[in-house]
DNA sequence: AATGAAACCGCAAACGTTTGCGGTAATTTT
DNA sequence: AAAATTACCGCAAACGTTTGCGGTTTCATT
C-alpha cells in the first residue's frame, strides 16, 4: 500500500479490507460523502476509527492516548486514520465522564473598558498555558444579567469561575450558588466582602491616597472627589484613600466635595454645579479615568485651564491618558498581571482540589503616574 | 406536612419517607453534608431526585419539562425537589445527546479595540435572544493562536462560528476544518475571500472614498495613506477606495503617499519619514482610528497645526476620536450592528440547517463623521 | 510438555440526559 | 361485565469517552 500515490484512498483500501462486520454501513459512509473522500460532515468519533480498523472502541482509546497495552502497529494505524479524519476528542463526552471541562468561566462587567480587557488578556494565558479554555461573559453592570452568565457557566460545569462584580450588584446568591455546586470563585478587582474566597485586587486605598496627596503637594486646596457607588467595594476604599490623605495633611474633608459621579454622562449632568460651588475646586480625583477625562474636557470647555486653573487624576491608566490633551496623571492598574495572577489562584484550587483552604488574598500596589494635567510649575 | 415552619426540613421528611429501596444511600448522603442539608458540593442530577422521590428518571426528565405523561401531583413534586436542590441541567450531557451545545463560538483579534468589542456585544444580544452562550475567543492577530482556538471551539461541539481574522492569517485550513464538520461559519468585518460563507463587513471601500473626498473637498492636495498590510481585505479596499476618489478628482495616485502603516508604534517609527517628502503631505487617511490619533499628536509634536496645516481623517469611530484634541474626523463604523446581524445570519444557519444554501453577504453603509481635525474654514 | 508470564485486546459500565416503546392501573364506553 | 380508552409511569438505548477487569494468544521459562 505504500507504494501508491494518494494516500487517501490508500487508506480507504486499508480500511475496507480489515473490515468483517459491517461492511454495508461503511459502504453507506463512502456512497453518502458528496466530494469530500473520508470527512463526513459530522465531527470523526472514535468509534468511526474502531470501525474502520475493525477494532473496538477501548483499544482506539487507549492507542490514542499511547497505552502500553496497544501494539505499536495498531497505534500507528489508529493515528493514521485519526489525522485523516481529523479526530478531535469531543470535550462534552470528557466533561461528562470526567466531570471536568478543562474550562474557566469569566463574570467580568464591560469589556469595553480597557482595563477588563487587558485582564482578560492575563485570564487567557495563564489559562492556555494550563490547557484551560476560557467562557467569558459580560454582565454589563446589570444584576439579572450576572445571574444568568452565572447560571450559564453551572450549566456547562466550566471547573471555576473569575469574577469582578458589577455595581448593581447587591445581591449575590448566584455566587454562592456557585460555590455550594463545587465551582471554586476567584474575585478580581472588584471583589464581594459578603463571600469568603480568593481575591486578587489592587490598593485601591493606596492608590488614591497617593492620587489624593499628589494633588497636594501641587498646592490644590480645594480637591473634589468623584466617587464610585458605595455599595462598589473599590468605590469605598478608594473614597477612604481620598479622605485620609486630606486629614493627614490637615485638610478638612468636606462631605459635599465627594459626589457620586463616574461616568461621562453624569459628569457632564454634574459638572456645573460642581464648578460653581464656593470655595471653587482646584483638584479632581476621579474614580476612573474616562470619568476624569470628562472632566478636562468639560473644565476646559468652561474656560479653565489644565492643571493651572484645575488639576486632574484619574485611575486606572488606559490609553485615553495619553491622547487627551493635557495628558492624564492616573494611578496604573495592572490588569493583565490581576487576571493573570486571579487565574493562577483559580488553577490552584481547581487542581488541588483544595475548596477548603482559607481565602487568599493577593493586592497588587498600583504605581501614579505623573502626566501633563497635574503639571504644575511649582 | 404544611404545618411545619421549615420547608428545607419538611422536604427532607418528605423524602425521605417516600424511600423505598435504597434508604441508605440516601441517609449517607444527607450524613456526608456539613451545614448544608439537601446541597451536596456536587450539582444535583435528575437522578438524585428521582431516587429522592423514589421514582425513575424518565418520569423525572418529563415532569420537568411538563409532558402531558406525567400528573400533576408528579410534577409539583419534582419541581419541588429541583428548586431545592438548585437543580440544572447539565449543558454537557444535554449536547452529547443532542449533538447541540446551544453555544456559539468567536474568533476575534482583540477585544481592547473598540469597534471589536462593540461587535462582541451585539453577538452577545441577538445570541441570548435566541438562547444561545457565546464563547469568545482572541486570536491576538496571531495566526497560531486562531488555529488553537478553532480546534477549541470544535471540540466544544460549538454549534457556529462567527470569525474575524487575524492578520497574520493566511493559511485557512483551521477554519474550512470546522465548516468539514458541519460547523457553520459567518465572518464579520475581516472576511476571507478564500472561504464561501456569509459575511457581514461595512463598505469599506466607500468609507474610504467618503474619507478621501472629504479631505480633497477641504483642499488638501497631497493626501498620505496609511494602510493595513495587503492580506487584509479590508486594508485593500479602503486603499482602492483611496485610490478611487483620487482619481475621481484628477489628482495622480503617487504609491510613495501609501504606507503599510496600522499601528501607534509604525507611526513613531516613520512619520519623520513620511513629513519630511517633497512634496510635504497635507492631509493624512489612514486605516484606523489609533493610527489616526498617533498621526495627531506626532504632526501636532512637529509643530504643525491640525487641521490647518495638516487635516487627517481616521477609519471606526471609537471614542478615542472625542478625547483627542482636536476631535478626530473618522469614518464610522457600527460594531454593535455588524455584531447583531453577523450571529443573526449564523442562527440562521444553525437552526434552518441550510448549510447548502448560498453564502449571503450584508454589507453595511458606514458614515463620513466629521470633527475638527478637518474643520477648516474653506 | 506443562506452566507462567507477558503482550494485546474487548466487554461493559459509567457520566447525565432524552425518548420511543411497552406496561399497568384506573376510568370510561358499549 | 367486557372492552376500549385514558392516564401515568418505567425500561433501555443512545450520545462519545474512559477504564477496571477479564480473556486470548504468544512466547519464554522450568
Amino acid at each position: 500500500m505504500q507504494t501508491m500515490g494518494d494516500p487517501l484512498a490508500a487508506s480507504a483500501i486499508l480500511a475496507v479490507m480489515q473490515l468483517n462486520t459491517n461492511v454495508f454501513t461503511i459502504f453507506m459512509k463512502f456512497s453518502n460523502e458528496r466530494s469530500k473522500p473520508f470527512m463526513s460532515t459530522t465531527p470523526a468519533t472514535i468509534k468511526d476509527i474502531a470501525r474502520l480498523l475493525g477494532i473496538s472502541v477501548s483499544t482506539v482509546s487507549r492507542a490514542l492516548k499511547d497505552h502500553p497495552d496497544i501494539s505499536a502497529e495498531t497505534k500507528e494505524k489508529v493515528n493514521e486514520i485519526a489525522r485523516k479524519l481529523n479526530y478531535r476528542p469531543n470535550a462534552l463526552a470528557l466533561g461528562l465522564k470526567s466531570s471536568r471541562s478543562t474550562t474557566i468561566g469569566v463574570i467580568i462587567p464591560e469589556i469595553v473598558h480597557f482595563f477588563f480587557s487587558t485582564v482578560i488578556s492575563g485570564i487567557e494565558d495563564a489559562a492556555y498555558e494550563a490547557g484551560y479554555n476560557v467562557m467569558v461573559c459580560q454582565s454589563n453592570e446589570m444584576y439579572e444579567r450576572e445571574t444568568i452568565v452565572a447560571k450559564a457557566l453551572l450549566d456547562h460545569r466550566v471547573d471555576g469561575v473569575l469574577v469582578s462584580i458589577a455595581k448593581s450588584s447587591a445581591k449575590f446568591d448566584h455566587l454562592t450558588l456557585l460555590q455550594d455546586n463545587g465551582i471554586p470563585l476567584v474575585f478580581f478587582d472588584r471583589v464581594c466582602s459578603f463571600i469568603e474566597s480568593d481575591a486578587v485586587v489592587v490598593d485601591d486605598y493606596k492608590g488614591a491616597y497617593m492620587a489624593t496627596e499628589h494633588l497636594i503637594s501641587i498646592g490644590c486646596k480645594n480637591i473634589v472627589h468623584l466617587a464610585a457607588p458605595e455599595n462598589l467595594l473599590i468605590g469605598e476604599l478608594r473614597k477612604v484613600g481620598y479622605c485620609r490623605a486630606l486629614e493627614d495633611h490637615n485638610m478638612a474633608v468636606d462631605p459635599y466635595n465627594i459626589y457620586l459621579c463616574d461616568t461621562r454622562e453624569k459628569v457632564e449632568e454634574k459638572i456645573h454645579r460642581i464648578l460653581s460651588r464656593d470655595p471653587k475646586p482646584d483638584g479632581f480625583f476621579a474614580v476612573n479615568d474616562s470619568t476624569a477625562i470628562a472632566v478636562l474636557q468639560e473644565v476646559k470647555k468652561a474656560g479653565y485651564r489644565v492643571p493651572e486653573d484645575i488639576a486632574i487624576v484619574g485611575f486606572g491608566d488606559g490609553p485615553n491618558t495619553t491622547i487627551c490633551s493635557p495628558t492624564l496623571t492616573t494611578v496604573e492598574q495592572n490588569g493583565y498581571e490581576i487576571g493573570y495572577e486571579a487565574t493562577r489562584f483559580l488553577l490552584d484550587r481547581i487542581t488541588k482540589c483544595n475548596t477548603g483552604a482559607a481565602a487568599r488574598k493577593k493586592v497588587l500596589t498600583p504605581v501614579l503616574v505623573k502626566r501633563e494635567s497635574t503639571d504644575r510649575k511649582v
